[in-house]
DNA sequence: ATGAATTTGTGAAGAAGGTAACAGATTGCG
DNA sequence: CGCAATCTGTTACCTTCTTCACAAATTCAT
């Protein structure tokens, strides 16, 4: 394993930069500058230099980044070219918008089936995706070697669905539920907790009302930025 | 402003513990340990305390938390008695799915509308939430009140979303958008990604692969944890 | 060809966060 | 009551991440 070495924080950005170099790519830039990816990721330069470098030397001195190479060594390093299937459990509000949400076209992420208990959602179609029922997940995600589950269910049976769906060998959860998910140290969880995301701006808000005069406000505001 | 040190991370976790602490209070468990927090919270009890202490001496030796007493100092900092205003803009997959997310019965966040511009949106409403043009946004802001908006616009129009809801006078934007928004610096932005973070997820899987037997890969897995 | 301008990669310093460890206070058992 | 068990608050240290600042390499204009 020759890239143990590389941040955690620097793996959550990189596909951010894939991201953007695409969109230079397409628009048929040759060449970029951190000080450019600066502006437009809102990531400091010297961040952005930081990060390439665990990957190797990836610029040139008074160039910069050669969009074309960068993009396809991001690539290669992210395995952009590997598709990889996913499956959905708990196919509400927000698991249906999942469903549809299309991480497919764009990522190499493929929803291949949501579950669900409810027999009514059992045998229906979201975009094309299959709603089954959770006594078919272990046979399913083994014959789609899925190894990611986003897991959408209620809080209520989110440790249940956990452990049923650990025990049939899913290796990370990306968790929309709010339940702090008991598992084996094998397998990674990922959290998205809206209704903390939405609450703690709002305490920064309320916190540190703006005015307009204040150096200061404006300092820790910036501090505490995302 | 008397607390301007609270380390961003511990104001992310707070809404955590309230919430938890609410449950505790619900079945009538009347003292807690850092400990048992970190049972259910996983999150290191050392850290729970280090987040408790910086809001004061809430604890005593000895004896834990009083539960009561904590979840209403943390009703009281978080001001979880004051209903909060917002709306969201963009009323697509995403956006009906948090329309219909129900922030409020739980956490005095009221979605008082959801704006779009698509014709045949405007005018319906979801759970009870009225669509309406983005030519009343700000007339309805500024009746409400309203300083934070949830974005779930495509990403194209994003950053023309933006200057338009920044000219309207909100202070915080939860961005469900890829774009990286420019704003002003009064204005705070949390962002969302959802598929950064399934990305990041299914790398950190392929790069790390777990070995049952080595505990090398392990140890890295629980550093590289969120 | 020359020199000014650019821009990377990184050393060094600093900021932010996490956690081990323990003194001191309190509880609660016998 | 007395003593072992419990548990906090915090000191000290460690790890992780960010950013400044600059030498070295390269580009570009003239």
């Amino acid at each position: 394993m020759e890239d143990q070495k590389i941040p955690q924080v620097t793996a959550k950005r990189l596909p951010l930069y894939y991201r953007y170099l695409e969109k230079l790519h397409a628009i048929g830039k040759k060449r970029v500058s951190s000080a450019q990816l600066s502006e437009a990721l809102q990531i400091d330069p010297a961040t952005i230099r930081r990060d390439f470098s665990y990957l190797g030397e990836l610029g040139k001195k008074g160039y910069g980044y050669n969009v074309n190479y960068l993009l396809q060594f991001l690539r290669d390093f992210l395995r952009q070219d590997e598709v990889t299937n996913v499956v959905l459990v708990g196919v509400g509000n927000l698991g249906t918008a999942l469903l549809r949400y299309n991480f497919y076209r764009s990522h190499n992420t493929k929803i291949v089936a949501g579950f669900d208990n409810d027999p009514a959602k059992i045998g229906t179609e979201v975009d094309g995706i299959p709603v089954l029922s959770m006594d078919r997940f272990k046979e399913v995600a083994e014959l789609h070697n899925v190894e990611v589950v986003i897991l959408t269910v209620p809080a209520s049976v989110a440790q249940a669905t956990a452990d049923q769906i650990v025990e049939a060998g899913i290796r990370g959860i990306l968790n929309f539920t709010p339940a702090r998910l008991n598992v084996p140290p094998n397998v990674r969880i990922h959290h998205i907790d809206l209704t903390t995301e939405l609450q703690t701006l709002i305490y920064f808000l309320k916190k540190f009302p703006v005015d307009e005069e204040s150096e200061t406000a404006r300092e820790m505001d910036e501090a505490h930025k995302n």
